[in-house]
DNA sequence: GTCTATAATGAGATAGAC
DNA sequence: GTCTATCTCATTATAGAC
């Protein structure tokens, strides 16, 4: 928990935002610097390169959405409502942040070292044992459904894989999916409302036996 | 339909593969040369810049990958087994080149307006009516469907939807899937095994009424 | 800590010989 | 068409004053 001044944090801000909207390759330290408000100087002193920076900016933004993500999982309540909660509250979180999703998928296609980094760095925390403890009640609820015969049997990672595609993918083919339906920015919106609504459903529908 | 020097190929199949591995931002001329043997001179020589280099590659890519994908959704089949057939016939296709959705995504993020050029090029040209018709015939079964109270009643755009990020998801984020769930390559071979089979059942089962 | 000025390098692009 | 050599400019990075 060091103490970052007030330049270093509008700085690591603004670097966030252009990472996020040009991808790390595409950025410019320049235009981090204009968006900051700051000379590149600045930049560079309290980061030293573009590479650290970017390392430094993935981190953050990774371990923050792990933190947002997490509690959503780990509420004590049966799978169905969690899955509500958690379709419901995942879009409602990422509408904030629409970009943030592309970008780290982008990253961690292109830089698979930061993403064991981060996995390392994040394990061995305080939430790892709560983390585990919430994804082994997910799976238990599965077993358990599975073997009562009110769900029907499917291997758990493939569910989550599916949860996971179906929250994540509008956000990052957002533009094909403008393009192809014909949506401006409020057809968008409207679309994820619709979304909102019908997402649960369409998951829980998939899993009745 | 131009008649392409053999260089000329070599250097646009090295392109393509530069690009898709490191984003437009992140590919370098001088790396493309080289996996094409030849001089960067070259390159130019025949793509003047690179700008219009990534340009033609995206399209070429992007109108392959509709291509391919067209005649799936084209097929003359009640909607369950189009499901199937599609959902199979995608997985087994992307997985000759597992990068490219990710590329296409990434690439449509930050050049819209390469999209729209892609949306112009296509409109208009044999396919175009033939998509429309499909389209159509998968949207009609849907009303058909919904109407004779046999699928439940859905926006047919979160159908496809659904059915996109299903297919796609986990070829976007492979390497998160891949820490997430433990597996190393010929792990990440078999969950698309399972994926392939299950995936269909999951889909139609979430469109019972 | 913050700036201005500038160095150092990287990368796209062209000239001209063959 | 293809190469070598080179130019030009953008971009990262540092030096040094304040």
């Amino acid at each position: 928990m060091e103490t970052t001044t007030d330049t270093e944090q509008r700085i690591l801000d603004a670097a966030t935002r252009v990472f996020i909207r040009r991808g790390t390759a595409g950025a410019r330290m320049q235009e981090i610097a204009a968006e900051a408000e700051v000379t590149q100087a600045l930049v560079h002193y309290y980061f030293r390169t573009k590479e650290a920076l970017a390392e430094r900016v993935f981190l953050t933004v990774a371990r923050r959405t792990v933190g947002s993500i997490l509690p959503l999982l780990s509420q004590p309540l049966p799978l169905e409502q969690l899955i509500e909660q958690f379709v419901v509250g995942y879009i409602d979180a990422v509408r904030q942040a629409p970009f943030l999703p592309g970008y780290m998928l982008a990253e961690a296609q292109q830089h698979p070292e930061r993403l064991e980094l981060l996995f390392n760095a994040v394990v061995g925390v305080v939430p790892s044992a709560a983390a585990q403890a919430a994804l082994q009640h997910i799976e238990q609820q599965i077993a358990e459904r599975s073997a009562a015969g009110t769900m029907r049997a499917m291997p758990a990672r493939q569910l989550f894989a599916n949860v996971a595609a179906l929250c994540v993918f509008p956000f990052v083919a957002r533009p094909v999916l403008q393009l192809a339906f014909g949506l401006d920015d409020a057809g968008f919106a409207a679309f994820l409302d619709e979304r909102r609504r019908e997402l649960p459903t369409f998951i829980l529908n998939a899993l009745r036996p």
